[in-house]
Order: C-alpha cells, then sequence, then structure tokens
DNA sequence: GAACAAAATTAGAATAATTCTATTTATTTC
DNA sequence: GAAATAAATAGAATTATTCTAATTTTGTTC
C-alpha cells in the first residue's frame, strides 16, 4: 500500500518523531506518526482505548495491539510518557518536560504541573546513597480547584 | 463455621485493625485479619495474587476476588497502600507512615524511601493555587545499590 | 529493477488483572 | 430464636495488556 493518509501532524513534531525513531532505527509508519498525532492532538492524557477510537477515524482498520505497539515506540523514544494512576489503564502523555500529574477527584481530569530542576534535584535528594533513579513519577489525588457548574 | 484458625496477627496490628475496621461499622472477619497478616509479615510489596499464594496457606479456599474486597477494606482503613508502578499489577504496602517507593531495575525489588514532613510538605508546595491533594504518590525507577552478587 | 533475505510491523487470539453479581453468611431487631 | 437487614464471599464475566504467527517493508545481490 503507498496510498498517503493525512495524519496531520505539524512539520516540527513530524521531524521530532522521525529523528527520534532514526536513532533507533526504527521508521515513522503511518500508524505510528498517526498516534503521535493524536496524542498531540487533544493532550487530556488519554488512555490506549481512547486514542485507539481516536485514529481509527484517520486508520479505521487499526488495531488496539498496534496502538500498544506504537505506544511502546513512542514511550521507548522518549517522545511520551506513561501516568500511571490507581488501578485504572495506563494514560499517555506527550509533554516532554519534567512534571508531575494531579488526578481530580471530581472530575477525573489529570492535569500537568510542571517541575522544574530545582523541584526536580530536590526530589532526587530524597534518594538514600547508593540508589540511583532515571524515572520519577509524581502524583497527586485531590480536588481541583472549584468550577463554576450549577449545583 | 465457628472454627478458630490461628492466623498469627500480634496484638498490637489485631487491636489497630478492630479499632480501624468498627469506625467504619466493618468487622474484622478471618479473611480480613489473616491478609492484614500476611501483609505484615513479609513487607516486600507483594501484589493481590502473591497475597493470595500466601494467604491460602492459612485459608485454603479463599478466592482472589475476596483477597482483592479485603484489601480494598484495608486501603479505605488506611491500613494499606496500594503502589501503581509501570503496567505492573497493583503491590500493597503496609508501611502507614508517608514514604515514596524505589523500584530497582535489576531486581525488581520495591523499596520504601521515608518521606519526612519537611519533604511531604516541601512537595504539597507544587501544587497550584487551587488545588488540594489527599494522596501524594512518589516512585523512582532506577537501580539500587550494587549487592556482591558473583559475576 | 526483479528476486531473495532479513528486519520490522501488524493484528487476531490468548492471557492476566480486576470487577461484578448472585448467593451465602453474619448480625440486629422483635 | 425467627425474620429482616446488612455484610461478606466467590464463581463468572469483563477489561487491560501481551503474545505469536503472518504480513509487509526494506536492503542486497545479480
Ligand atoms: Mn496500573
Ligand atoms: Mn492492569
Ligand atoms: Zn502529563
Ligand atoms: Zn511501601
Amino acid at each position: 500500500m503507498k496510498e498517503e493518509v493525512n495524519t496531520s501532524l505539524p512539520e516540527t513534531e513530524r521531524n521530532r518523531l522521525k529523528h527520534a525513531l532514526k536513532c533507533r532505527n526504527l521508521r515513522p509508519t503511518r500508524q505510528r506518526t498517526c498516534v503521535y498525532g493524536v496524542i498531540l492532538e487533544k493532550r487530556d492524557h488519554p488512555t490506549a482505548d481512547d486514542i485507539h477510537l481516536r485514529v481509527r477515524k484517520k486508520l479505521p482498520s487499526i488495531s488496539l495491539a498496534t496502538i500498544y505497539n506504537c505506544l511502546d515506540t513512542l514511550v521507548e523514544c522518549e517522545l511520551v510518557k506513561q501516568v500511571h494512576l490507581d488501578r485504572a489503564p495506563t494514560r499517555f502523555c506527550p509533554n516532554r518536560t519534567p512534571h508531575a500529574h494531579f488526578h481530580c477527584r471530581d472530575s477525573g481530569k489529570v492535569y500537568d504541573v510542571s517541575l522544574d530542576d530545582e523541584r526536580l534535584s530536590a526530589i532526587e535528594q530524597f534518594l538514600p546513597h547508593g540508589f540511583t533513579a532515571d524515572t520519577i513519577e509524581l502524583s497527586f489525588l485531590g480536588r481541583g480547584p472549584v468550577t463554576n457548574t450549577i449545583s
């Protein structure tokens, strides 16, 4: 199949993807490009299943297993992060800057909480001698700001 | 059934369990007592399945669903914490003091990293105005101290 | 630039983690 | 101490994730 599908991924991000994949001897397939595009488009920390539903609008025959494969590749390329909250399915996030997550009990929404270098190194200090971490996952569970909903 | 089964739960912990359950109008059943005992006995952050295997030595007919029910009750009573790492099954921890987790890539072991009040409130400061968290989950992924293994 | 080999990608089927619901067991009330 | 009510239980079902065999793509040789 050689047909071109518009996966509507902006130039910068398309190049970022191509480069990251090339570094690892992997190819920018339509599926990977489309999955990355969808994650960038609506940054609501979707699950693999959410992403599947969205990608199917562009690539109707793609399977959920392929979504997982693409996501794993994007995580490996450090373009996407995984977010593990409760016993719920894993969520995915394209924010590559260091950040924590806030999960609102009321709305279910997940917010990014930025972590500058100072905060990040403060956290690293918590580790006892001999331990080195390459990944830090910090998440909050609570109530977000009150929104003006009708009672 | 009225037979007594030795669930070997020390007096202090048995009382803590009884009290926490009573506060919520719940009962210290043999199953709950045994699950709590097993979690306290070997603090290696076991999964529900690990706990099932251990509890079955005392209560051979207990089902995994009951293990989950008991664990959920213990979590509700704040006697046990859940630990969510990677896409792996949830682990359970009886350490009630504030702490983070370190997950070693090499050994797979999970260590507790203590968080004093100072550290804890430093983390809380990360939240923007309007957000309040009742639960903070912090986990590190990396390499633990080198152990003297052969080769 | 076709034929082949090797590598990479894909998706249906299988597995494993968790939850649901109907049943059983325990407690409270009369 | 029966009936009513509440709680606990476990087999069956669901859902999240992974596996494996098949397909597709790419690189090499002639
Ligand atoms: Mn999880
Ligand atoms: Mn899971
Ligand atoms: Zn995020
Ligand atoms: Zn712990």
